[in-house]
DNA sequence: GATCCGCCGGACAACGTTGTCTGTGGCCGA
DNA sequence: TCGGCCACAGACAACGTTGTCCGGCGGATC
């Protein structure tokens, strides 16, 4: 396809392959007139080193573009360290695992450490076959936000030396450290705060319950509606809508709930994609200004909006900076028994949660 | 050093050390009884095996958890495929970055590779530490979205065969594929749209002017406004704001524009934080019912705002999918000559665009 | 029953690198 | 001047894996 350019320099290596391969220390060696194990310990920066050998190496390593080969390197060291670590999140383009990716990656690399990632989509065999492909790797730990309900197979590749550390959720049984949101308490912080508005009537949008978060934030969401029950809150059935997974769906069921007889005055959304459904139904019809809503996870332009959008806002990065440093803990040796660490959420007041019950 | 277990599981290795080390073929031989070679054969799946001790390895597979070690087995290999490429962007958490590695992730897993990522922060020494220690670590390929102005020093890589594919902006030198935005003829198209509903008097609000992106917004800006001159099209220096980065100073930027003597009747913003400035300026100023906006990059939320914002969306996923193809055949042995690739973007019509002129 | 063929398992070397050990040269002190 | 010691280079093996080669065994055919 491509003949051979007769000019200058890698003219010898005739063959039509597209690119001669990478230069090893041998060839650094020969190039420089030294021993292979010189090179090496110019690599290495071994202080013991003729200067004038790791000048004369140096120059040579520079004119054939020598750059080690890790891989061998960490298979003939000891300690078999990739300085490669393993990120499994739902989706590396959404907002909270962009975040929590961002946060584990600057951890990292201040320690010259990589990230591997991936996303699972909520798919349980897709864990396990990437947790499969980043053991392959030899990832020296793993932060996942897991996809399944059994983490036994990790026990395994922990005492086989992957250090693993669990996000969002925790993991059953308990295998490993976790870092976790306070779903449970900030949602029922987000209703109380209705109520102090004097809202009685709240409905709740939530998510699939077979998510255990989404159960826990309905748990909180109970919680407070039962302490004010003395005051008059109602636990109503016809309040509660779960199992919404779109904006579309969310805005549907808002409007709905808005047209019914005995309307709720508030809304406690317990997610973000429903946030923005509840949002946009209430922009449609006018009601933004008088129904309150408070919702689980910050959403994007949420100050813009009129009102601003008063959420509970998880805080992605401290969730994954806490992971990267349990995760480089256990690295590091750590062997304290495992638990879970838990990252409050913090309520961001911006109008839409502190408009007042009619 | 260490005996052999006399009973059966690994109960015997009462050591505190924090973890066993990984198993390897030699002692799933050992287990099954049968040579390393053999077990070699049976991960490799080679048919010529007897089915009964492919049985017999697989279950001493299984006991002892073993997993065969890519690194190694590069190494041993001719071509030395790691199954790992390396992707550099602006920062894993922005949303036209993370559409991008979500892309280029889907993209490479239908192919059994894996993405190592790293954000750039704009940091031209930190493109150039990362791709050192990609390239270390002997990734088959590379997307980068630069933040360097000298993409020289990469040609030795791709000469060492590390496929290199460029996006969002284009090497200097171009010294290998690239995909980009249309960015000086989606501006152009942007404006000519603002000019159809009868605007004049057109404001440009954009990023610094050393992106070479952003100049190329800014040319098709003038573009536009030159052909309309024709039409009372004024290219006024004083509706020209450059150097945003952030949303407050787009807001700013607004907020005075509009409050001078010949405010423009129409804004154009070239990127999306700066979109965000604006339209919550007009909305703070409630006029954004009368002053037109149309934004570079889509914005989230654009549809729920009320008027919902007309934008010029980059294809991020398109541009991520396309780059991540042609890196796969730059893997495969392609050696076509170097090009760029524009990827359109789209004109979505959500209202703010199409006020017309008072 | 003998020969040949084919099929499968095992020994060996090598991938690129580094730890260990040995060997050599130079320098300093007595 | 000589001995000893230290500083540094080089040979060798090994990390975990796989390609190559060879040898042995079983089956089939005459």
């Amino acid at each position: 396809m491509r003949t051979v350019p007769d000019s200058e320099t890698p003219a010898a290596d005739g063959k039509r392959g597209p690119a001669r391969e990478r230069p090893t220390m041998k060839e650094v060696a020969a190039l420089a007139g030294v021993s292979l194990k010189t090179v090496s310990r110019v690599v290495n920066e071994v202080p013991t080193v003729d200067p004038a050998l790791v000048t004369k190496v140096r120059a040579a390593m520079d004119r054939l573009g020598f750059r080690p080969n890790l891989a061998a390197s960490n298979l003939r060291r000891g300690d078999g360290r990739t300085h490669t670590v393993g990120l499994l999140v739902e989706d590396v383009g959404n907002p909270f695992s962009a975040a929590v990716h961002r946060a584990v990656e600057d951890f990292a690399a201040q320690r010259e450490v990589l990230v591997l990632s991936s996303s699972l989509d909520e798919d349980p065999e897709r864990e396990r076959r990437m947790v499969r492909a980043l053991v392959d790797r030899r990832v020296d730990g793993l932060i996942i936000v897991p996809a399944s309900s059994d983490h036994r197979y990790l026990v395994a590749e922990q005492e086989a030396g992957t250090a693993v550390v669990f996000v969002d959720r925790l993991p059953t049984p308990l295998v490993g450290d976790a870092v976790v949101t306070d779903n449970r308490e900030a949602s029922a912080q987000g209703v109380r705060h209705l109520i102090s508005a004097g809202h009685r009537r709240i409905a709740y949008l939530g998510d699939t319950e077979s998510l255990p978060t989404a159960r826990d934030r309905y748990a909180g969401y109970r919680d407070a509606i039962r302490e004010a029950a003395a005051r008059g809150c109602v636990a109503d059935p016809g309040l509660v809508v779960q199992g919404l997974r779109t904006v579309e769906a969310a805005d549907a069921a808002v409007s709905e709930l808005l047209s019914g007889p005995d309307a709720p005055t508030a809304l406690f959304t317990s997610q973000n994609l429903v946030t923005i459904g509840a949002v946009q139904a209430l922009h449609r019809t006018g009601s933004q200004h008088r129904v309150a809503v408070v919702g689980f996870d910050d959403i994007p332009m949420a100050q813009v909006l009129d009102p601003g959008v008063t959420v509970l806002a998880q805080q992605a990065s401290e969730i994954g900076r806490l992971a990267a440093q349990l995760l480089f803990a256990r690295m590091a040796g750590d062997t304290a028994p495992a638990r879970a660490h838990v990252v409050p959420s913090r309520l961001i007041q911006r109008g839409s949660g502190e408009i007042p019950a009619a």
